[in-house]
DNA sequence: CGAATAGTGTCTGTTAGACAATATCGA
DNA sequence: TCGATATTGTCTAACAGACACTATTCG
């Protein structure tokens, strides 16, 4: 560390993955290169830090590029760091070192493309992992949607997905797309009416067919960690599966 | 993404949470930084990438880090990525991100310093937090910290902390130590014997007073995930505490 | 022998999961 | 009414935690 221009200078990206569920399927936006390198082929969102110094930490390059990408207010999402990607010559232009970065979301409206894509969509996972993607970005993928498959396990993560007020089946339905799963609903029931607050007022939407579901919001007063999650008690299993 | 060369250039390092076992003690690699900025501070050890090109991928730069501070060999140590940081100015020079990585092993001797370090030594998790170290490397070394007590919960990574072979009390005080608490010997002996296995030959190392412990190893078969880590079995509970 | 540590047995309260039963809606 | 979904009840096997007990060493 004597002397730090000695070393090479590196590019700092900021890279997505934003999940969301879209017809009861887990969904990632992906955006078409509109330049080289990987011209045409689809991406995750992002784009370099510190646009003209606009970007004080690296949250905030996260955080922006988010915005441009889906027009979402930063509090409405949850917003973890993933994992940091470089190998040499990863990107051919320049070294470039990519921090990814795990949003998920009730995110409803169609994607606006930024400025170096061609067209910003939603994808399912399937259909994403099938293809070659840009970059590394299949690697950062796999690797978003594990991290959320995991944190199912221990914390409140899958009520990010759903709106301020939901069903606990909304919630069962989650983990089952997520997990590929089916899950006795039930026991589902009795598990996570303690995890979440029961809302009293609030009309009982009336959607589908069936009794009206009871309605439910995130507990606000309980302890969160850094990451703004609650802690689910011991443990949901993935193995936890009905059947 | 269009033109990368118009993004201001950053320095990347990888700096070490490394930590380990000394006297039933859980202590952190440090070293004295010898040039500023924060000259004579105490510092967690790193280095840049690529010096030279040697380096290919960003696990390589923490190898060879952490090759060059603790004159280990990879395979005897667990090293996770832990996270990345910056800030706007966090080092005065020049803007650096820093990749950190967790080590943890059964490191036994004293620490070499690097050609940036006046001295490296051993410090107790306390001494270390109780001081201010360098950049904002105390945030670093408590989410390092944090990481591993999360994942004694449901990895095997306390064995990561111990020779190859090892006493289940050995572990027992792994997780004491860390976790800060009393876990009861008796039922703590049951849960884990399924978790490792049984070395079945090896003379009963006879160290203390009291009856010889069997040996046990780390499984080697079953399924281990990316980090190399085994799950283990439900919950370990934090809360598992006796009395 | 007694102190210390390793390891096993046993009991009890809790809980996960299977599955039945009830509640409340739309058609 | 039926079909669908929500919600509660009940049973059982498993298990975590408390704690007593046995095993094996050293001094």
């Amino acid at each position: 560390m004597t002397d730090a221009t000695q070393y090479p200078p590196f590019g700092v990206t900021a890279d997505l993955v934003i999940l969301t569920m879209r017809n009861d399927e887990l969904c990632v936006a992906l955006i078409e290169r509109r330049a080289e390198p990987y011209k045409g082929q689809l991406a995750l969102p992002g784009g370099f830090v510190s646009r003209h110094g606009a970007d004080r930490t690296l949250e905030d390059t996260a955080l922006r590029e988010l915005r441009e990408e889906t027009g979402i207010e930063p509090h409405e999402v949850h917003l973890e760091q993933l994992k940091t990607y470089w190998t040499l010559g990863r990107d051919p232009r320049q070294e470039v070192v990519t921090v990814a970065w795990l949003a998920l979301g009730p995110i409803q409206g169609e994607l606006q493309s930024g400025s170096d894509a061609a067209r910003a969509d939603w994808h399912t996972i399937d259909a994403a992992l099938g293809q070659r993607l840009a970059f590394d970005h299949n690697q950062i993928l796999r690797d978003g949607i594990e991290r959320a498959r995991a944190k199912l396990e221990y914390t409140d993560v899958a009520a990010t997905f759903l709106p301020r007020q939901f069903a606990i089946a909304d919630v069962r339905r989650v983990y089952e797309e997520v997990w590929g799963v089916e899950l006795d609903p039930g026991n589902f029931q009795r598990k996570m009416t303690g995890v979440f607050e029961r809302v009293q007022d609030a009309e009982p939407r009336n959607v589908g067919r069936g009794r009206p579901a009871a309605l439910y919001m995130r507990k606000a007063r309980e302890y969160r960690d850094a990451s703004g999650l609650v802690p689910i008690e011991p443990p949901f299993r993935r193995m936890d599966a009905a059947r």
